[in-house]
DNA sequence: CGCGAATAGTTCGATATCGAACTATTCGAA
DNA sequence: TTCGAATAGTTCGATATCGAACTATTCGCG
């Protein structure tokens, strides 16, 4: 016989990381509402303030997102005039992502709200914490095998 | 004087879970190819395996979905065969969803994989770890003060 | 070198998601 | 109780994302 049905079981790494996701972006699509950057556009940016300039695959590779969608999210932030594509002297196949002034300012809000929560989380635990929770984003990366460019 | 553009400055909590989100992301992807499911696809079954029945606003809230959206994304998969939706006898505005049979059998290959991932993350830290990472999940879910019903 | 395979990015038609408006039902306070 | 507000879900037209095919460039191995 199979057995009855096992019931909830729920994840203690899985769902977790999915709730805290969701809790992090509801928080922050909030936060930027007035500034008229959806959460992924704010991410984005504020990606670009810290590692621009840098090429396409690059941020293709961090966001999961299909080359044909990046060429269409990067087009709509170009035309805001909050990014640049610009000639890669090593390799002229590709793109180097650069933030406009515009796209340094809203970066910067952005960054300010992601500060304000780090800061709010922070407050909330223990170095011990921390330690663990990054061993445990360590593990996931090596359970998964799987490499973000 | 504003002072020489801040740089780097890599975020302690936000950085580490969109990357482990990612991880996740594409090990599933790639472990549930065959079951031609798209991701949130699987996750969708397999919550619906530990919370079933249950209504269509609690998956949008946890989702994240818009309402339309949840229209299409249930519609596709009960015109699979894989979930139902069941009148709600305590409130008739809504639906229960329920897996249906081969919602639940693709529910149980999808959760094979999910338990096998867990064991390996299980494997790679130590309960202090554990502890701290549900601690700073904790942390996050307040400091967001935002509340997923 | 030379040439096939891999990589970077775009285009375009197909599909999925979204926002706004709408119906039906339930809640809650006067 | 009654009625305005809130909630559950759908529909439909607008927008965003995707996959496949394509161009251009670079890699790597004979």
């Amino acid at each position: 016989m199979t057995g009855a049905m096992s019931r909830p079981k729920p994840l203690r790494f899985l769902s977790p990381i999915h709730k805290a996701t969701r809790h992090i972006g509801v928080h922050l699509e909030n936060a930027l509402r007035e500034t008229e950057l959806a959460p992924q556009e704010g991410h984005l940016l504020s990606y670009l303030r810290s590692y621009a300039p840098c090429p396409i695959a690059e941020v293709v590779s961090v966001f999961g997102l299909r080359g044909s969608t990046a060429t269409a999210v990067l087009d709509r932030l170009e035309s805001r005039g909050l990014i640049r594509r610009e000639l890669n002297p090593n390799d002229r196949r590709s793109f180097l992502l650069d933030l406009t002034p515009a796209g340094r300012e809203a970066a910067e809000t952005v960054q300010a709200e992601v500060d304000r929560l780090e800061k709010a989380i922070a407050r909330r635990i223990t170095a011990e914490d921390e330690a663990g929770f990054r061993r445990v984003m360590n593990a996931i990366a090596e359970a998964t095998q799987v490499k973000l460019k």
